[in-house]
DNA sequence: TTGTAGGCGTTATCAT
DNA sequence: ATGATAACGCCTACAA
């Protein structure tokens, strides 16, 4: 394996005109740095990365924590996972995975090692274990998602809140008054996960505001509870003319399969749309306006939040990102009363 | 933060009796591995991961690929994920995620940068781009799948033919004489993933030799789509008394759903058998006899092939796990002809 | 603009 | 059973 001497000898130059080449931390002459890249390029060499961890001030990993919880939706975690790990390439920086049973030593563990240079924390609760450790740990940290206690941390989320009151606010102004709210699993809101609830919130108050009238339903997963869900909805609206999902997909799916199955032509007879989905609602039958929920956004900006730590900014934060709408039209005014 | 010679001064030794301590290479006097193992303790020292990695032998890290394609099931990958990180875990290793645009890159990379000591490759094709790298790069690697060309390579995943055979050997010893097959979309056939066809062809020759007659169908994830390929194997098996399902977790349940509700009792008419799933088929209701495919029995045993051959021991392997049988009471002997 | 040299914290090879 | 010490490959003041 070459190292930086076999470099600077083939380019004729010393280690360190090597070693600046490729950091950029100082001007090198056109002629020098074109010997000095191709003589990387002929030996084929890639810097050590243990050599650059010790002697350096980076290791150029970052240490990523992703909690899996019986609720926990896989597809979606694995989304933001992945667009964490895409974000830090893009920067030259690698992740390391820590799991749930090895979440919080992990930390302590990474950092106290100097394996990372920060820790991107996904999925986290109102109540979460990991937020303590981390402001103990005093070292560059970024959480997806907003717990409870925001506390010295460097957060950054959807702005769940603004997500519905941009769907109250479009389907109020084609002219909707009768609003029904389709949500997670019951038991997502016990467990602490944080952005159901700030969504519900939102969207209640929105409504308040305009004088909207709501129902709210958190159906379980299977056919039955769905539909026992959507007759709910119904019968607490007897006006009802728009709907909002903030569930998983297979439950969205089903709800779509279900109103097609009772004749409910959308946007016809009803509004749907889509809230804070991470999957692709433009492939549903009929396709779905949607306020999408972007992990590659998130994850962007929490590897920038990270980087902006570890260069010294350490600034505490809350950084909600817009809600921004995507129109495909299953949404419409209402239909006239009969 | 502490170093070795902090520890060393406190213990009253040598910074290589701290080291030999911890690496457990050579015998250490009892007296003297307690005076170490508390003046490790009360600086709460760590090794430094990067002084480790230059100085040693080992990086302690697996990079481990895990392309998304279109079809992937998110949540499969993700348990795979898991299952590796975990085992990694246990000894001692930390697991470096490399994603589906910076697969092939990236093997070279964290290889000739020394970062990983070894490579696992989830979700692998037939046909599958990083397998020359593998073989070219000539490190530590293991493959969960089997490719079509496995020449020189190191595979371990379930005996999918043995999993199929010993579906069709448990129905047919019932008295089970013709036996549908629900199996994935049709495009997760023709895409290249190899345990769908590995499963079908096992399937296929297990009844064959058995005499027993099949039929099989590829629905998409839809209501409509699984309907009919039900209907499908009812019309083509007219005797029909038992299912097999190799297929993703929404359309088992949507096809116990539709079951159900036609009112066809399990095992009473039907006897009903789940085949290496991923997710959790004893909350399925019924709960179903499955043969598991457990990403925690690969990942271990990838962990464990690597690690094999990072010390040493390069003799190619596939390494097919035997495939278990847990009963949930959703089969029984076939209901008396009328 | 480029070169020199000390040090980063381990591991592993010699000694003792 | 334990100690001393030379690498490991790179980064970054400090010199020139």
């Amino acid at each position: 394996m070459a190292t930086i001497h076999d470099v600077a000898r083939l380019a004729g130059v010393s280690i360190s005109t090597v070693s600046y080449t490729l950091s950029g931390n100082r001007s090198i002459a056109e002629p020098t740095r074109n010997r000095v890249v191709s003589a990387i390029q002929e030996l084929g060499y890639r810097p050590n990365a243990g050599a650059r961890m010790l002697a350096g001030t980076r290791t150029h990993i970052f240490a990523l924590t992703a909690p899996v919880r019986a609720d926990t939706q896989p597809g979606v975690l694995m989304s933001f996972v992945l667009a964490v790990a895409t974000a830090a390439r893009k920067i030259d920086y690698d992740v390391l995975l820590l799991t749930a049973d090895d979440s919080s030593t992990g930390l302590e563990r990474v950092t106290s090692s100097r394996l990372a240079d920060g820790i991107i924390a996904l999925d986290v609760s109102l109540d979460d274990e990991r937020m303590p450790l981390l402001r103990a740990l005093n070292i560059p940290a970024t959480v997806i998602g907003v717990p409870a206690d925001t506390d010295g941390l460097v957060c950054v989320d959807l702005d769940f809140e603004g997500a519905a009151s941009l769907a109250v606010g479009r389907l109020a102004d084609l002219g909707h008054r009768s609003i029904g709210l389709l949500g997670f699993p019951h038991s997502t809101y016990d467990w602490g996960a944080n952005y159901p609830l700030r969504f519900r919130d939102g969207f209640q108050a929105a409504a308040a505001d305009r004088g909207i009238d709501t129902a709210f339903v958190m159906p379980a997963s299977d056919l039955d509870s769905i539909r026992r869900g959507l007759d709910e909805l119904f019968a607490a609206l007897p006006r009802l003319t728009a709907l909002v999902m903030h569930a998983g997909e297979s439950v969205q799916t089903t709800v779509l399969e279900i109103l097609a199955d009772r004749g409910i032509s959308i946007p016809g007879d009803l509004s749907v749309l889509s809230a804070c989905a991470v999957f692709d609602t433009s492939e549903f039958n009929p396709p779905l306006d949607e306020i999408p929920l972007s992990p590659e956004d998130s994850g962007t900006r929490a590897v920038e939040l990270t980087i902006r730590q570890i260069t010294g900014d350490r600034t505490p934060l809350v950084d909600l990102l817009p809600p921004r709408y995507v129109s495909r039209g299953s949404t419409a005014p209402p239909p006239a009363a009969p």
